[in-house]
DNA sequence: CTACGGATTTTCT
DNA sequence: GAAAATCCGTAGT
């Protein structure tokens, strides 16, 4: 097991958010490994980013693990059923931290998809594969990834870590505004998500231009 | 394929 | 009491 250093975590959440394109999220549940290629991420800039939950120094029993060391996991709940998970980054006592939005599936697809749901009493889904894993809430699911490892230590190794992946090119990079802030201000446009180009994983396809 | 509204409850004001 | 870093099913083109 190879994990992602300190260090590449403690640095700004726009560098990190970009540099986690293509490492890889793994998850030991119950000795299953299950694990996905990260292909759209987040940067949230902490006090100064109004789209941010610590935007204007906001600090609460919620996001307190966004004020620990880099290498924390930030797990939230909301919309009352969902889960989202962030890495961490930046010094201790900044609270920035980078937004996973969806995983390219590569290890235990099985088990995620009874995770998601398919095969339950309520009705037989089927799953493609796109659909395990392409949002935050979604790939939250498929990884069983819970309020149990909010501050859990991504660097430690166990139960859920980083992993360094092939390099991205830059041209293999796509920038946009954020999906989902509800802030009307200039932090909702800025271009903070980044994704793989021509990726069928993602959560909201890139759209062609539109006159 | 796109568009829309309902679900559901913690969190904070 | 209102909002929320979302998802899903249904309806329409």
């Amino acid at each position: 097991m190879h994990l992602l250093s300190r260090a590449f975590l403690a640095r700004p959440a726009r560098l990190v958010a970009r540099d986690l394109l293509g490492c890889t999220l793994v998850r030991d549940f119950n000795g299953r490994r299950l694990s996905g290629r990260i292909v759209e991420t987040e940067a949230y800039l902490g006090v100064k980013d109004a789209g941010a939950h610590t935007f204007g120094g906001r600090r609460t029993a919620r996001v307190e693990s966004m004020y620990m060391q880099a290498g924390t996991a930030y797990v939230y709940f909301t919309y009352g059923m969902h889960y989202c998970f962030n890495v961490v980054c930046g010094e201790i006592d900044e609270p920035v931290a980078v937004l996973i939005r969806a995983l390219e599936p590569t290890e235990g697809l099985d088990v995620m998809r009874h995770l998601r749901g398919e095969g339950g009493s309520m009705r037989a889904r089927r799953l493609k594969d796109r659909d395990l894993c392409s949002g935050p809430a979604k790939l939250c699911q498929a990884l069983a990834i819970g309020p149990p490892l909010n501050r859990h230590d991504l660097l430690s190794g166990h139960t859920l870590w980083l992993e360094p992946g092939e390099k991205v090119a830059d041209r293999q990079i796509a920038r946009t505004a954020r999906i989902g802030l509800s802030t009307e201000t200039v932090w909702k446009t800025r271009p903070l998500r980044f994704l793989l180009w021509h990726n069928e994983h993602v959560s909201v396809p890139l759209r062609p231009a539109r006159t």
